[in-house]
RNA sequence: UGGGGUAUCGCCAAGCGGUAAGGCAACGGUUUUUGGUACCGUUAUUCGGGGGUUCGAAUCCCUCUACCCCAUCCA
């Protein structure tokens, strides 16, 4: 399990140590209309993680409330993106029209206790009625209707008497309340079409809102994990498991932010646009973003599931760069795959004084895979190398051929140009070269020195293959639409050369390009007489980048400023009792004008005040601790009184108290509702003052710490608070901190 | 404009009143028969802005700003 807890895995914590949950139980429940993508992959790591992490179980659960938009072949899909990814789901898959009954009769019951109607404004209308954002919305008169009457309909809606559109049924909840989605939000619509698994069965199909919460109760899930998005529908999912009284345990939704990546595009819509236009080619083209996309390239499920543990999960809108997922795919395969040589762009190479051929002996692995493999790699007078591998006006730093800089072929040997042979436009036809017998790999006795090693293949062995290179889909970071696509997102090579060994005896299906990057049989288009590559990705390569970096101009960082906003004016009683705070209590202007805006803190504030007189301290405890828990609760609910905040105040005042201490006895009192002095009493919280009683304290500190001590002398000033941290734990908390703050200021000094 | 969210390095992201984690990217360097890998080092006096409370604030309070979601009989 991950040391480092997501704020998920930190609520399933907390949920199981209270016990309002005593077994995970997660669930992965996409719509299948569509092919499940990398943001699917998150939401399956996260939903089978967590619960293998708390030993639960994952349901995979298709949620198809939608006849006319799924499909079989996207259930099929989503099931083999879960597999691939490695997870297993509990018992069979599930289906939310499994549930259609259970669901029916849950809108029975709703409806017996008037809490549900049946509505038959026209679709128009009931966009009227809802109102705007700022707007309340107005109720139905059919909402009247009696219950027998909304029996009646609901049950021929169900038996397929009304025509789509003519009914619907609908929660009664507040048409006016604030959250747009709780204004008696639709349950179920009449829908004449045929569903992939119940057939014609049913003429009434269960909302969202309606079906979710209820599947995932069926299913007794505990965290319902989903998108940022639904964060308003949350009210509904509490409403409907409440109003059934269903009995306990019911499941919680959670939400989190969904997976974005730059240079990409995730959203359903626009995945289907591409393929549907032909941008690419089907669901599983190299270039998108699906699962099946991913496979088909090349990628591991390994370094998918390494790249959802790497992003982490939080609630912040975000956009991950591909660079994270490159880098995963490549820490993947540096491990795990042999090394080949694969010339994409030949030119040939005559060495002049080498005469007939041999074999030589070439590991799979460099130095530092532990693993085992060797090819026969044939060598002969006549090979390949890669264009740009040879310059005959070199810029600096350029390490590989030139007519002035020999090269090492790698597995073979050191090779000088002597002539370039070219047509008469200036082309390279031909280069010719010779070598050093004594520099044979592994046993070179020659003495030369060379800046690189390049790869080769010999013509007459090597084989004509096709290599697809694929470069990211769109050319914007963060693309709109078609016009955003990357006209060179797929180049295609159809006669790299290859050396023969990886065509006879592949020993795993992804390689590594020797110096390009790794690459990948195509799972469908290959065949020995026809054989594809897939680049699944490029090597770092840090000498191409040095040569661009230089056509690039440094952007300037633009930092803006920040205008403030118009405050809202105070009325003229809150003028009075600003004025008051300010001039006779001596308060400052923020804490007076925080107090007098808000009039369950300034009565609060009175009320103490006639207590125990201390305006300032009495001010500042108000508006800062007791406003945190006046924005969760009425006055009224809170457990501690006006006058037991005067006594606090007074314990601070006397000095028996930090202010440091008065924050946890003021905790302890919005628990508890004990009195302060009570509390500091019976965890004896009074502070200590006395330098003969913490001197001690601070030099074992400072014993303890001879690195901080050595860093605060050489100037960190900021570790004056370590200090004071530590032996204020040291104490529990009781030690004055003004004292402590002194005392170790001169103790280091 | 009402409600619900979010803001910590170029990109993710820990952090929950006591020394601003980590990964990616970037930049140096070492090793290297891959300009790869590995390894070492550098990169936030500061947490969206401004105030306040505190000995001490990314964390608590006030306020402003920016962005996302909600007015589908989609999910």
């Amino acid at each position: 399990m991950n040391e480092k807890k997501d704020f998920l895995r930190t609520i399933v914590e907390e949920d199981l140590k209270s016990g309002k949950c005593k077994e995970v139980v997660t669930r992965f429940p996409p719509e299948p209309n569509g092919f499940p993508h990398i943001g699917h992959a998150k939401s399956i790591a996260l939903n089978f993680g967590i619960a293998r992490d708390y030993n639960g179980h994952c349901n995979l659960r298709m949620d198809d409330t939608n006849p006319t938009t799924e499909d079989t072949k996207y259930v099929e899909a989503l099931k083999d993106a879960v597999h691939w990814l490695g997870f297993e789901w509990e018992g069979s898959v599930r289906y939310t029209s499994d549930y259609f009954p259970q669901i029916y009769a849950y809108a029975i019951q709703l409806i017996k206790m008037g809490k549900a109607y049946v509505d038959s404004l026209t679709e128009e209308e009931i966009r009227e009625y809802r109102g705007t954002v700022t707007q309340a919305g107005k109720r139905s008169k059919y909402a009247q209707r009696s219950i027998e009457e909304n029996l009646d309909l609901f049950e021929r809606m169900k038996r397929g008497e009304f025509k789509d559109g003519e009914h619907v049924l609908r929660a009664k909840i507040d048409m006016s309340a604030a959250n747009m989605k709780m204004r008696d939000p639709l349950m179920y619509r009449i829908r004449h079409a045929e569903h992939f698994r119940a057939g014609n069965e049913w003429a009434v199909y269960p909302m969202y809102d309606f079906a979710h919460c209820l599947s995932d109760y069926i299913e007794g899930v505990s965290h319902s994990i989903c998108t940022l998005e639904f964060e308003n529908n949350r009210d509904i999912y509490d409403w409907v498991l409440e109003t059934l009284e269903l009995e306990p345990p019911r499941p919680y939704q959670h939400e989190f932010a969904r997976l974005g990546m730059n240079y990409t595009v995730m959203s359903k819509r626009k995945l289907l646009e591409l393929v549907e236009g032909k941008y690419v080619n089907g669901w599983d083209d190299p270039r998108l973003p699906t699962i099946a996309g991913y496979k088909r390239r090349g990628y591991t499920p390994e370094s998918i599931l390494t790249f959802c543990e790497q992003i982490g999960v939080a609630k912040a809108n975000s956009m991950v760069d591909v660079s994270q997922l490159e880098f995963c795919i490549r820490d993947d395969l540096n491990t795990k795959v042999p090394r080949v040589m694969c010339v994409l762009d030949p030119i040939k190479v005559t060495i002049e004084n080498y005469e007939g051929s041999e074999e030589i002996d070439a590991s799979y692995y460099p130095h530092d895979v532990p693993k085992e493999g060797s090819r026969k790699l044939p060598f002969s007078r006549e090979i390949y190398i890669e264009r740009n591998d040879f310059m005959e006006n070199p810029p600096k730093g350029y390490f590989r051929l030139t007519p002035e800089q020999p090269v090492r072929l790698k597995h073979a040997y050191i090779i000088a140009c002597k002539e370039v042979v070219k047509d008469e436009n200036g082309n390279v036809l031909e280069i010719k070269a010779t070598y050093y017998p004594e520099s044979k790999s592994g046993s070179d006795t020659s003495g030369i020195k060379v800046k690189s090693a390049i790869h080769w293949v010999s013509a007459a062995e090597a084989k004509e293959v096709e290599v697809r290179l694929y470069d990211r889909l769109y050319s914007a970071e963060a693309p709109e639409g078609i016009e955003d696509l990357n006209p060179d997102s797929l180049h295609i090579v159809s006669n790299a050369l290859i050396e023969p060994a990886v065509i006879t005896q592949k020993c795993d299906e992804r390689f590594q390009f020797e110096r390009q990057g790794y690459f990948y049989a195509d799972p469908v288009d290959y065949s020995d007489e026809k054989p594809v590559f897939n680049k699944i990705v490029g090597l770092k390569d840090s000498w191409n980048k040095k040569s661009k970096k230089a056509e690039q101009a440094p952007k300037a960082p633009a930092k803006k400023e920040q205008i403030d906003g118009e405050v809202v004016p105070m009325t003229e009683a809150q003028e009075a009792l600003y004025a008051k705070y300010t001039n006779t209590l001596g308060l400052n202007t923020e804490v007076a004008n925080t107090l007098a805006r808000d009039a369950q803190l300034s009565d609060f504030f009175e009320e103490a005040l006639s207590a125990y007189n201390s305006p300032v301290n009495l001010a500042n405890i108000i508006t800062n601790d007791v406003a945190r828990e006046l924005k969760q609760m009425e006055v009224s609910a809170l457990k501690f009184t006006a006058k037991e905040i005067a006594s606090l105040v007074k314990l601070i005042d006397d000095a028996t108290i930090s202010s440091k201490i008065a924050k946890q006895v003021f905790e302890e009192m919005v628990k508890s509702g004990e009195r302060p002095e009570q509390i500091v009493e019976d965890k004896g919280l009074v502070q200590i003052s006395d330098p003969a009683q913490i001197l001690p304290i601070i030099e074992e500190v400072i014993a303890n710490n001879p690195d901080n001590v050595a860093k605060f002398k050489a100037g960190n000033n900021k570790l004056l608070g370590f200090f004071v941290g530590q032996v204020l734990k040291a104490t529990g908390g009781k030690a004055n901190p003004q004292v402590v703050n002194e005392l170790v200021s001169n103790q280091l000094y």
